[in-house]
DNA sequence: TCTGAAGCTTCCAATCATGGTAAGGTCAAG
DNA sequence: CTTGACCTTACCATGATTGGAAGCTTCAGA
């Protein structure tokens, strides 16, 4: 039986399930207004449907993509927003990768820098140590 | 006159300039034990000489090759000990380098993922857009 | 009906390095 | 002596995520 047009329900730990973002965060971003606080039960318990659920994984893929809170919250504006235009979109999206770019910059050259100072170390059991010194050097 | 043999002083407004460390963050670092508590003067203002200076100046260094604060309090136990043997000193800083190394590439699937959404999106003043649909993919 | 799993809230905690504020004491130079 | 720069302590905040605990309610299945 084709069920598409009944309007399913979840509880949280469906959602979690079904979202990859756990329970605990859910109750989370709601509280911090990422999410609009959702619907309830008689007894109180959360209930969310397949637009919920929606919602639930593009915030969990641009998570995955390293957006911050408060840019998966323009996101999901923008996203939701039907006449917006691309453009601000794409320069959200540039300015996140600018700071992903130097992020991994900064950790190439931490990199460079450790590997320079390992490759020189014997790594035997005598005490002198090419990294000590590096890291002790003026 | 050559005062290499001369015990100079400094407070931690010096200190901190010297070894490029803010004065918040040496306090810090003796609160959470990664320094000796510093001498005093009479007043109350913390005092440091050159073996001080020396020691933050090795933090600051193993700071900027992104080791945590454990993992300094561990070199800095290894650079006192002059009967370490440099194989501890290297395992420490390989594994500190695969760290970085899983960090780097976490980013640059990131990237590479993001770059690719950013690339089909137009950035016009249209609202279709590609980064959004990517993000909102089940 | 009983029981275990899952839900609810609230609070507190930690990570990590750093920034800021506030309210005060001290020091050096003008 | 006053002023400004510097020091002191103590507390709170960030960012994102997560963990736990306590204490309680509800749901589903046996």
């Amino acid at each position: 039986m084709d069920m598409k047009t009944a309007a399913k329900h979840y509880t949280i730990g469906d959602a979690s399930m079904e979202s990859g973002i756990s329970a605990k965060m859910i109750r989370h971003y709601e509280q911090v207004g990422l999410l609009k606080e959702a619907a309830r039960t008689e007894a109180g318990y959360r209930l969310y449907n397949d637009r919920d659920l929606h919602v639930l994984r593009f915030i969990r893929h641009s998570r995955d993509l390293g957006f911050s809170i408060k840019q998966i919250e323009e996101l999901l504006g923008l996203w939701q927003d039907k006449a917006r235009p691309s453009r601000e979109v794409k320069k959200l999206a540039q300015s996140h990768l600018t700071a992903l770019d130097s992020k991994i910059r900064e950790l190439n050259a931490m990199k460079a820098e450790l590997e320079r100072l390992v490759h020189c170390c014997k790594g035997d059991s005598r005490p002198d140590c090419p990294i000590l010194e590096g890291l002790a050097a003026e």
